[in-house]
DNA sequence: CTTTGGATCGTCT
DNA sequence: GACGATCCAAAGG
């Protein structure tokens, strides 16, 4: 897994990205469910309109974490794909639970089973504590020989992708609704509802 | 099980 | 000044 393997177009990028690890300290969890975001082409996009403080980490390199608050108090993360300067993401909608279950269930006290810890895109940025700090992390540094163990990471154990996942439509946007951009994992018990 | 409405504030018009 | 890449509790069936 490397820098260049997030230089896709984020339609190809968005569903290699399932079963892969998201980290952050001692919480993981395994992601199966995204959606991709065509930056300027894309009017569901929030890059759609150009350039804006929020956006600019999606116009920057790709593997980076771009992190966004929605609704007076919920935070989404993205990864960065696309070549620099274009904007396009993948919205990490749903992960399957896998490390750090108990503090994970802290942050979430109102999740009942556990497959409620994860299973949307403001849950699993609750439940791995992410949020506005975390925007722009890289996402590829661990073994970079810095300071890693604090930041948001992607980690790939070997499990690859599905070979046939399943596709929709995307969720919770009022333009763009045609395009059949989310992907997700068949099966799975986490998904979003 | 499904439907409905409230919470709450950064961002861009 | 409007609205959003959402979640949750409450109410109804």
């Amino acid at each position: 897994m490397q820098r260049a393997d997030f230089e896709g177009d984020p339609v190809t990028v968005a569903p290699w990205l399932l079963n892969k690890m998201l980290v952050h300290g001692g919480q993981a969890g395994r992601i199966v469910e995204v959606e991709a975001y065509g930056g300027e082409i894309d009017p569901a996009s929030h890059a759609y309109r150009g350039q804006t403080p929020r956006t600019s980490v999606m116009f920057g390199p790709p593997g980076h974490l771009y992190v966004y608050f929605t609704y007076g108090m919920h935070w989404c993360a993205n990864v960065v794909c696309g070549p620099e300067g274009q904007a396009a993401a993948a919205l990490i909608r749903a992960l399957e639970p896998v490390r750090g279950l108990e503090d994970m269930r802290l942050a979430r006290p109102a999740a009942r089973k556990e497959r409620d810890l994860c299973n949307g895109p403001a849950k699993l940025c609750q439940a791995l504590r992410i949020s506005g700090v975390d925007n722009g992390a890289d996402l590829l540094a661990a073994g970079q020989g810095s300071v890693v163990g604090g930041g948001v990471l992607l980690v790939d154990d070997g499990t690859p992708p599905p070979k046939r996942p399943a596709r929709g439509t995307r969720i919770g946007i009022r333009v763009g609704t045609e395009k059949r951009w989310r992907f997700w994992v068949p099966g799975q018990a986490s998904v979003s509802r």
